[in-house]
DNA sequence: CCTGCTACCTGGTGGC
DNA sequence: TGCCACCAGGTAGCAG
């Protein structure tokens, strides 16, 4: 379920195994994910070593040491797998050992000192793309990208700013990863109860308080997240090394027929269809 | 420019 | 048990 919080997770996750590391040898088991590999993708990543990795909205980025960066997007249904060094995997093997499944394994990256990281991703939504460090904010991929929602840009007044005269509906409003970049829509359901908002309200009409009630939620909902991500990636990385997944309570999403989790409220969560996507809300105290 | 729809691809689920 | 329709975390591309 990759959205920001998700993609922080695999990120935290792939980080100890991938910064500081020559890449020895990588992998690709069909042309392309979503988009086609780039011009040899093979050839220009082995031997280079990852200086960091970061991220942009749900973008993971891999800085390389010849400021190339490798840019990879989960997708809806992509995620890594790590492989510690002593999991000995033959050459042309891709799937961990232990692991069953292994049927959409798409690339692996193997490093000095042993470890590889395998990205399967069952839809293949997902993709890789290699981009120069200068001017990536120009890339067509990151040209229109919003405002990270746990930077220090988002707030109140910036929400009131992007949503001014927008006769679309908040849900779609938060959902447009051009005006603000990470959320999806789990968190958007998540983040609208949280401020009492309707998903379905005109995204124009926030009035300067609820602006600033919808910008904590935002920012709430994913630090949660991340942090519920993070107890699990401690999990994960003790049974089998997978990432990508995590088990996350949510308030509203998935959540039809149930108690709205608002203190105080005896409402009962509803699913209603936005622009062909479910949305989960209590219509008793989102207004 | 804005808004909404379709397509991309596979797997899981629930009804019959 | 099988078959089938429908649903799923994202986003690029296109029509209006």
């Amino acid at each position: 379920m990759p959205e920001l919080p998700e993609v922080e997770t695999v990120r935290r996750g792939l980080a100890p195994v991938m910064e500081g590391r020559r890449i020895e040898s990588v992998e690709a088991r069909r042309p392309d994910l979503r988009f086609p590999f780039p011009e040899r993708f093979a050839e220009r990543l082995v031997g280079r070593t990852v200086t960091s990795l970061g991220r942009r909205a749900k973008y993971l980025l891999a800085d390389l040491d010849d400021d190339e960066v490798l840019v990879m997007h989960l997708g809806m249904s992509g995620s890594f797998r790590v492989e510690p060094p002593d999991a000995a995997i033959a050459p042309g093997a891709f799937h961990h050992p232990r692991s069953k499944a292994a049927t959409h394994d798409h690339v692996r990256f193997a490093f000095a000192g042993g470890a590889s990281i395998t990205y399967n991703d069952p839809r293949r939504f997902g993709f890789m793309t290699l981009s120069p460090r200068a001017n990536l904010e120009a890339h067509p991929l990151f040209r229109h990208v919003g405002v990270e929602p746990l930077g220090n840009a988002l707030d109140g007044a910036l929400l009131l700013k992007l949503f001014a005269d927008k006769k679309t509906s908040l849900k779609a409003a938060l959902l447009d990863q051009r005006l603000i970049a990470g959320l999806g829509n789990i968190y958007v359901c998540e983040a609208l109860n949280r401020s009492r908002l309707s998903p379905t309200r005109a995204a124009g009409t926030l009035k300067p308080s609820q602006a600033e009630a919808l910008a904590s939620a935002i920012r709430a909902t994913l630090e949660d997240a991340i942090a519920a991500g993070g107890s699990t990636l401690r999990d994960f990385a003790h049974a089998d090394g997978a990432l990508g997944y995590f088990q996350h309570a949510f308030r509203a999403y998935d959540r039809e027929h149930e108690p709205c989790a608002t203190p105080g409220c005896r409402g009962v969560i509803r699913r209603i269809v936005q622009t062909g996507r479910s949305t989960f809300f209590c219509p008793e105290c989102q207004k």
